[in-house]
DNA sequence: AAATACTCTTGACCCAGATCAAGGAATTAC
DNA sequence: GTAATTCCTTGATCTGGGTCAAGAGTATTT
């Protein structure tokens, strides 16, 4: 069960058996179904999530009723949200299963522990942040620059595996667009090939 | 010189007066003239740069030759591309003051002695790049949400201070909108005012 | 103080992508 | 295995914001 978490670990940090050991009983696992929830807007967001198998998307819903996703976190990655995990209010994303899922959760308490245990964690968790939001910044600027082809292009370019597990209407939902206008530029693409 | 510099510090963590002392021997002051530029595209981010006066702009460039503003850097905010920093990868983002500035800089091996020998500012620096992850969170959402007059409120809202001191052109930018664009949004609501 | 930038506004027109609507394919539930 | 969802596609139409163009301030420079 935790081999990849040790692996995902150890692509920053270095952490002894030990170490290792006493990380492992900061988590709790927890295996969630297709479409469960894990954390829902309003609630406090309890933990900081990795995932060990499956699939998982964080969004938020508009006061039409309309989804827009903030992140995606496939095998090896995590999710959370730090501002609520970090001040204890309540969040304004969902955070639900796409395929039943195997997490590892760690609540604030056992995460400052772990900091303070080991202290080579503040270090992983700030690369773990730096990361994302180099990657939250590039996305940010491909919003303001690119039209809806560029992003989608971008997109399979960079995650190819995510059109095979991901809904359709989802990847517009993460890229900004209309399900409809995904739609379009798809067969656009196909009609070009042939 | 380092008054803003130290209490900004101390909002997140607590440094002795020694500790400050060694801290301050890690960063060059550094003075930059309205317009001028501290990083281009191209170039290394060989620093991150703390602004005690003034007031900068990180943008990029697109191939049409329009501007698209990552961020402003105002008194004691910080400023850099954490990727170019810490990969020696060329940035892509150009770095300029709109005002005559005062600002500090560190490069990447000093910034590495200052966390080695002081290991609370790897928690400093993580919450830093903590607060612009969520941030940015916030300002992609928006993107994806929100109308061009929504995203022209919110920005007045948080930043008041910013229509003062930065042409409105460059705000456009930021909100991923034309000054065109920017400018009938402000007269729409100055019309409905009277 | 004239010349040369910048910066902002306003008008006319256009277009990428949204919205509305409807039907078909594929999953899931019973 | 059939009903109910959920998901994807395609067409018709609309619109927020972009593009192009021109003019009027306002700073800077010389």
């Amino acid at each position: 069960m935790y081999e990849l978490f040790r692996k995902k670990i150890e692509e920053i940090i270095s952490v002894t058996d030990e170490e290792f050991e006493f990380c492992k009983t900061m988590f709790v696992p927890k295996k969630l179904r297709k479409r469960q929830f894990i954390i829902q807007e309003g609630d406090v967001c309890k933990y900081t999530i990795f995932v060990e198998k499956g699939l998982l998307r964080s969004f938020s819903v508009d006061e039409k009723g309309v989804d827009h996703i903030l992140q995606f976190a496939f095998e090896g990655w995590w999710m959370g949200d730090i501002y609520s995990f970090l001040t204890s209010e309540p969040t304004v994303y969902n955070m639900e299963a796409l395929e039943n899922s195997e997490l590892l959760l760690i609540n604030h308490p056992s995460w400052e522990i772990l900091l303070d245990k080991i202290p080579s964690f503040e270090r992983y968790f700030r690369i773990l942040i730096q990361n994302n939001l180099i990657a939250t910044q590039r996305r940010l600027m491909g919003t303001l620059t690119k039209t809806a082809e560029e992003k989608y292009r971008d997109l399979i370019e960079n995650y190819p595996g995510c059109l095979q597990r991901v809904p359709q209407h989802m990847i517009a939902s993460y890229l900004g667009i209309t399900p409809e206008t995904l739609s379009r530029i798809r067969s656009q693409k196909n009609h070009k090939k042939s």
